[in-house]
DNA sequence: TGTACATCAGTGAACGCGCGTTCACTGATGTAC
DNA sequence: TGTACATCAGTGAACGCGCGTTCACTGATGTAC
C-alpha cells in the first residue's frame, strides 16, 4: 500500500515537479486525501520517501552495471558502464532526477536518513577508482592540491574507507562533477539549441573524464 | 513599475522558489492581485521576464569580470574571473540561478527569446579561447573527436562567429560544464557533508580547467 | 482661464478552483475465550 | 461453534487558507479646444 502511494506519487512528480499534491495522489488512487496519513505523517515524510527511493534507484542501478562487467580488472569498461547507468535512469526518471540533483524543494529541508542512500552512486564510482588503485593499475598523479580540498578529499576517502590518494580521489571527484553537470544540463534544458546527438556527446564526455582519472583503454576480450 | 514588480517578485522567489504567486507577490506591493495584470499579460509572462533578468545578469556580471583585467592577452586571469564571477553571481541570487540552471518549472515552457541572453556567459567564456587561439597562445589538442560531436561543436562556433578549433571548443565546453556543475552542486546541496572549503574547491576546479584548456599561467606584472 | 473629454493605474468583488491537515465516524476483518 | 471485543483502513465533512484570472468600476491626471 506503501509502495503503491509512492508509485502513484511519482507519476505525479513527473507531470507536476516537485509540487507534490497529496490531494492529487489520494484522487489518482480513488481514495479520500485523508486516507493517506494513516500512511504518512505528511506531506514532507511523503517527499522525503521518495527522495530516499531515488537516491536508492539511481545507486542500485550504477552498483548492478559495476556488477555487471565480469572483468573486475576492466576499469574502463566498468567506468563507463556506471556512467551510463547514470544518464540512462535520469532519462528514464527526469522528474525524480530533478527531485535529487535539481533546484532544492522550497520549504523542505532533507533529513538527515538521505545521506547514506544519497552516497550510493559516488562510492560505486570512487571504488572503481580504489580498485585500480589497488591493483596498481592506476597511478597517482601527484598534482599540487590546496590544503583545505586535500584536507576533505582525505576525510572523504576515510569515511568512505577506501584508500586512494588524494590527487587520484580529486579527478575522480572532478569526473563525478562532469557526469551530473552533463547530465544535469541534458536534462534540465540548456543543450536546447547547443548539443545535438547528446548519447554521443555524453559517451565521449565520459572517455574523456575516463582518460582523465588514467584509466586503461578498454580491455578487448 | 515593472521594474518594481519584478525586484519584488525576486525577493519572492527566494523564500519560495519558483512557486512564484502574483497575488503574493501584489500583497508585498500594497496592490490588489488584479493591478499585476496592467503589467504582465499572466503569471508565466512574469516567469519569463524574471529568466531573461536573470540570464542577462549573470552574462554581464561575467562580461563585466572579463572586461574588469585590463592585459587582454591574460587569458588565465580572464577565465578566472569569468568563473568566479559565476559562482559569485550563483551564490548571492540562489533563487534565480536555480530558476535557469535548476529544475525546469513544472508547465512552464521557456519562449525562444531566452535563448539570446542564456548565450551571453557561455560566449564570453568562449570568446576567451578564441582571443586566446588568435594570439597563437592556445594550440588545437588535435584529439579525435566522434563525428556528431563534432559537427555540434563546428556549428556552435560558426554560430557565434567565433574561429576555434572544435578539438580546443570541447575543451572549453567541458570546462564550462565542471564550472557549472560545480556550482549547481554546491548550490543545491550536494556539497553537504562532503566538501566544506567550498570557495578553496572552486577555485582549485577552475584551474584545472584552466590547465585542461591550456591557458598558460597568470602573467604577474 | 475654464470646460469637456480621454486616458489609464488601480480597485474590489467574484468565479471556480486548489491545497494540507484534523477529527469523529463507519464498517469490515481478525482474535480471544 | 458462537459471541464479544479490538483493530484498523478508509470516509466525509470541515477549517482556514491559498491561487490565477476576469470584469465592471472609480477617480485622478493629462490633453484639446
Amino acid at each position: 500500500m506503501i509502495t503503491e502511494i509512492k508509485q502513484v506519487a511519482r507519476r505525479h512528480l513527473a507531470s507536476e515537479g516537485a509540487n507534490l499534491s497529496l490531494r492529487a495522489v489520494a484522487r489518482d488512487m480513488g481514495m479520500v486525501s485523508s486516507a493517506l496519513y494513516r500512511y504518512f505523517a505528511s506531506r514532507d515524510d511523503l517527499l522525503t520517501a521518495l527522495i530516499i527511493d531515488a537516491y536508492d534507484a539511481i545507486g542500485a542501478d550504477v552498483e548492478a552495471a559495476d556488477a555487471g562487467i565480469p572483468d573486475r580488472i576492466d576499469l574502463r569498461g566498468r567506468w563507463l558502464a556506471c556512467a551510463h547507468a547514470v544518464r540512462d535512469w535520469a532519462l528514464a526518471n527526469p522528474a525524480e532526477y530533478a527531485l535529487i540533483f535539481g533546484s532544492p524543494v522550497p520549504g523542505y529541508a532533507a533529513p538527515a536518513d538521505t545521506i547514506t542512500p544519497a552516497s550510493r552512486t559516488p562510492v560505486a564510482l570512487i571504488r572503481i577508482v580504489a580498485d585500480g588503485h589497488a591493483a596498481g593499475r592506476l597511478s597517482d598523479p601527484g598534482t599540487d592540491l590546496p590544503v583545505s580540498v586535500r584536507a576533505d578529499l582525505v576525510r572523504i576517502a576515510s569515511d568512505l574507507g577506501v584508500e586512494v590518494p588524494a590527487a587520484l580521489l580529486d579527478r575522480g571527484v572532478e569526473s563525478w562533477l562532469q557526469m551530473f553537470g552533463t547530465v544535469s544540463f541534458e536534462l534540465f534544458g540548456q543543450f536546447n539549441n547547443v548539443i545535438t546527438d547528446r548519447a554521443a556527446f555524453f559517451a565521449h564526455r565520459i572517455h574523456a573524464t575516463a582518460d582523465r582519472i588514467g584509466l586503461p583503454p578498454e580491455q578487448r576480450p
